[in-house]
Order: C-alpha cells, then sequence, then structure tokens
DNA sequence: CCAGGGAGCGTTATAGTGTTGCCCATACGG
DNA sequence: CCGTATGGGCAACACTATAACGCTCCCTGG
C-alpha cells in the first residue's frame, strides 16, 4: 500500500501547491480527523509542514522544510521544530534518527506494534513496516532489566531494492 | 545542558557500573588483539578515544571527548571524528542514533545477533543486549520487501530501573 | 640511497542540525 | 476590561559533523 516506489513524486510536488500524490488527501484528511478527536489544534503552518511531508513521498529534514516552506513565505526553523514536536507529539509523523529526517505516519498504529524503519542508503527512500513480534521481542528484553520504554527506534539502513536492480 | 547531563550520567554509572571500569582495561586489551589480527592500526590518538569512552562507563558525545582530550593538548573535532569512524569501522565502538553519543561495544558480536540499546531519558546511561530474536524478525521483515540492510539501530528510549526508583 | 604513495593526523573554515530568549498576536474565560 | 494560555515571529546561539589542504611518517620499489 505505501509506496517505497514513487519517491521521486517530489520533484513533481515541488511544481506547485502539490495536491499530485496520491494518498496525500487521506493523509491530511486522518490527521484532520485525528486531531479533532483529541482537541488538537491542527493550524495552518502545522498543516502545510503536514502536507509537505506527506506530499513529497520521502523523508525530509526539517532544513528541507523550512527552505520549502519558505518559498512561499519567510518560516523560521524554530518554528518548522515546533510544528515538528506537535506532529510527532500527536503521532502523525516519525522520526528518522539514522537521518535526522521526518516522514508521515503512513498507518494506524496498533498497540502492541514496532515500527520498523528500512532507510534505503542510495535513495535516501524509507519504508515502513509495523511488527508485533519486534514490539514483544523488545518489551520483553525491556522488562528483563526493568526498563520502561517511552519510544522505540528501530531502524535498518541498507539498500532497496529498486536501488539494486541493474543499470 | 551538557554539564548536567554528563556530571549525571557519571555519577550514575560510577554508582551502579563501578565493576565495568574494572572492565575498562580488559576492553582496551580486547580493541588491541582486535586490530592486531585484522591488520588495522590502534594508534595512540585512537587509544585515547577508545579509552576515554571504556573508562567513562556512559555514552559520550563527540563534543564530550574533544573536550576531556583536549585537556591534555589541543585536540579537534575533526580528529576525534576520524578516530570514531575508525573505531565504529572496526566493530570497537556504537554510535547512538538517538542521542548523537558513542559507546564502547561490551560484548562479541556474535553473527545473527542484532544489539538492542536501551537510552534512558533521565539519566543518559545505555544498556547493550544482543539478540538473536530481534536480528531474525528484522532480516525476516526486510527479506519479505527485497531490502539489504547494511546496519542496524535498534534504540529504546525510556527510564531505567535506577532512575526510577522512589525517591 | 631516494622517489613516490598511502595512512594518520594537524590546521582552518564551513556546513548542517537543533535550541534559547524574547516579544507579539490571537483566543477565551473572568 | 484584564489575565492567561497558546501559537507563532525574529535573531542569535549551541551543538554536531564535514571540507579542504598540507605535513609527517612509514613502506616499498627502483
Amino acid at each position: 500500500m505505501d509506496t517505497a516506489k514513487d519517491a521521486n513524486a517530489r520533484s513533481h510536488a515541488a511544481a506547485r501547491n502539490s495536491h499530485d500524490h496520491a494518498g496525500m488527501g487521506d493523509l491530511v484528511a486522518h490527521a484532520v480527523g485525528h486531531c479533532r478527536e483529541r482537541g488538537l489544534q491542527f493550524t495552518p503552518l502545522r498543516r502545510r509542514v503536514f502536507e509537505e511531508l506527506a506530499g513529497s513521498g520521502t523523508a525530509l529534514g526539517a532544513y528541507d522544510l523550512v527552505e520549502r516552506l519558505g518559498r512561499e513565505r519567510r518560516i523560521s526553523p524554530i518554528s518548522v521544530y515546533r510544528a515538528l514536536d506537535f506532529l510527532i507529539e500527536a503521532g502523525l509523523i516519525h522520526r528518522i534518527a539514522l537521518r535526522n529526517t521526518y516522514l508521515p505516519c503512513h498507518h494506524a498504529h496498533g498497540p502492541g506494534e514496532t515500527t520498523v524503519f528500512l532507510v534505503c542508503a542510495t535513495c535516501g527512500n524509507v519504508d515502513e513496516i509495523a511488527s508485533k513480534a519486534v514490539a514483544q521481542d523488545l518489551d520483553g528484553m525491556a522488562a528483563t532489566v526493568d526498563f520502561k520504554p517511552h519510544s522505540r527506534a528501530v531502524e535498518l539502513e541498507g539498500e532497496c531494492a529498486a536501488c539494486r536492480e541493474p543499470g
């Protein structure tokens, strides 16, 4: 379902006010509902940051966002970080620690699941897979040393199928 | 912020890991042998960086090392980064992506194992556990999407047992 | 002996990432 | 009207990492 392959939508999306990317509208609509349910404010700035991430099809750095949003009007890094913090807190996006980048969460978070990120070292694309087995393993290991995790970062760096194709 | 974090981490390590400090010599001896076997140069600078990490009992940032080593004589960040890159490449230390810190590898790396890091948000201490189950899960998941991982970052952030003690 | 090449490390400068402090605007309940 | 909570603006700063270039040392082959 979600896209390992249409990463290059970003050159597309940059052209204009990116309604291009398939599924982006769904993501935004979901985010709106998600925030409404919880009484969180999905403000225009937060929406723009989320849209840009959803429309890009890849993980973006904070300063990528600063630059992209800054084309419309000047946005300072701190504003972007505040929006990112909010979106992470709300569970709408993920942060990729290996790369200092951010990407929209593509699936509903099941309880007892850990999201595993597959980061391609060549094209930078990030694939996202939820796993209950990993979650159980990790929780079990944490329990054995009496450690209470708040958040998990499970990230593999390597090469995706597309980048290994001959040619 | 760094000084506070540093002091915290050190006192914690001293309380909990005092035994590991005795093992610092072992770590260094192991590193020496490890490099000799492979024809790698365990130079004085690299040795000092490794010793500092092994002796601290916690994960340190690159600039923590710059400061510590800089007390003896001026060391530039790039030199520290070069030593860190070497040590990572050699498999002697790990980088904690969640914190941009580095710590010595405490166990022999078995094949088919993934190292899981438990990072305490309060004291900054990092615990390290090897797991075959996680490795198998992750490899299996990667295989289903035809992804070839080079490296893994499996890191949990939370609170360690010592920091949750009533008090 | 002396090139010549590679590895390690020095220096300076710069790029990239994230944070702090302070102020202003708006919204909302007294 | 005020007080307060929240979102957001700006400049400046702090932290993390890399670039570019040159030097020394050691090794190897002519």
